[in-house]
DNA sequence: CTAAATTGTTACTCAATTGTTACACCACAT
DNA sequence: ATGTGGTGTAACAATTGAGTAACAATTTAG
């Protein structure tokens, strides 16, 4: 393990006080640290640089960093994201977990404690990478063997099609995550989804036949209106 | 494949309950079972007995399935290993596979799933001593000799040219799991496929005439569709 | 070198899946 | 309540994939 990537973080707060004095403690750690003051900058930092992490702060003048959060997951942008959250932000602490951070930091933090955080999850991105064997995921009475490419209810054997397999694929490895028509088209078949194509409907109509009691009301691939599709793996209803 | 070996999984869990639920599924389900309430237990199971896999419950009064794990691991016993964690212990979750638990499930979890992973890894288990030393092996009434490139049905010989048996030699050592056109080409003749190349699909054409019993509904040689073929040495039909 | 055996290529078939369209219906805004 | 655009899905069309016979090319054995 002699090799160690440059694994950059970014750091992203309006302040420029606490993003200089961060960004060196950061620095001094050993760590590659970009700074961003905004979510714009963030964004042309991200196109320009392959970025491990995102620290954010929630509360900036243009962008809040809720906002930013989501937006870069909606773009299936899932670079892991700790968040900085004001003192006593419970709500929106939690509202920053659902919608995709990966951890957060009440403000003011201890700069070693960010350092734990930050290294903790670089640590977990480094092993998931490792890991991309054993794939069975299971959901309600179904077990889906990505490697086997495979569907079983209750032990019978389900089957499913090669364009099925690539829907259900994208969804389940993408539990809790909206994801639009175009995300789907791309991430199943890799191409650009045209204004009038309904195809992905039709595709998910026919997957609900497969893994949907009652494919009307549809538990765990949901529909999220006037935006695309959601994976539930818990199969409640919500809405 | 028709001689199963005796494969004993340890079940270790200091809760009675879950131990006794999860054992008597996983007995009905076909698999040797043993249960040990703490890494001791455990221990002295280890000396005697030949244990294939075993599951570890995270969080013990005594010693701690990270514990655990990391002991057997220094000792240099590979035997593998699938955590069990309570939901939320990310990062012993993460430490746990970096020292060496080869899968993890989180609880509460589903049995049926805990048994697709431990299938899952004694599949592998097994696939990796093929490739190592059993040269012989045997689906149906056939026996494929590795070693001698001989193919036998009910104790008749069977012919079988260089191509097929490449090709045989390449599924038998991947049980369940499915191949690509590409990847038998890789495999079998160590050259890339080109596009309109359906040389693979006329092998396999000739293939199943010496396995099958009825080439038009193959069961050891089945058709993934879209995607390739996968050997089932068990020979079911599937769907 | 020649003949036999094997393997690859092509072409045709049929089968399976996927895309398109149309229409019914539903969620949401007003 | 009504209108508008979004969604579900049946029915059909188009496309793509697979099986394999027949033949050609290549390899192997003698």
């Amino acid at each position: 393990m002699s090799e160690k990537k440059q694994q950059i973080v970014v750091l992203v707060d309006d302040d420029p006080r606490i993003r200089e004095l961060t960004a060196k403690y950061l620095t001094d750690q050993g760590l590659s640290i970009m700074t961003a003051d905004s979510g714009k900058a963030l964004d042309s930092i991200l196109k320009n640089n392959q970025i491990s992490l995102i620290v954010l702060d929630l509360m900036m003048p243009d962008e809040s960093g809720l906002n930013v959060c989501q937006r870069l997951r909606v773009n299936n942008i899932n670079i892991p994201i700790i968040m900085l959250t004001a003192k006593g932000d419970e709500v929106d602490r939690i509202i920053g977990l659902e919608i995709g951070a990966d951890d957060y930091l009440p403000k003011p933090f201890n700069p070693r404690e960010l350092l734990a955080r930050i290294a903790a999850i670089l640590r977990r991105q480094n092993t998931n990478e490792n890991l991309s064997k054993n794939k069975i995921v299971s959901f309600g009475d179904f077990i889906f063997n990505i490697d086997q490419r495979s569907l079983h209810k209750k032990d019978q054997e389900v089957s499913i099609t090669a364009g099925e397999y690539d829907l259900l694929k994208v969804f389940v490895e993408r539990p809790m995550q909206p994801l639009s028509r175009d995300q789907i088209m791309q991430l199943s078949k890799g191409k650009e989804l045209d204004v009038f194509d309904r195809s992905i409907d039709v595709q998910i109509s026919r997957l609900r036949k497969l893994i949907e009691e009652d494919p009307n009301k549809p538990l765990f691939l949901q529909t999220k209106w006037g935006f695309g599709y959601i994976f539930n793996p818990d199969g409640e209803a919500s809405k």
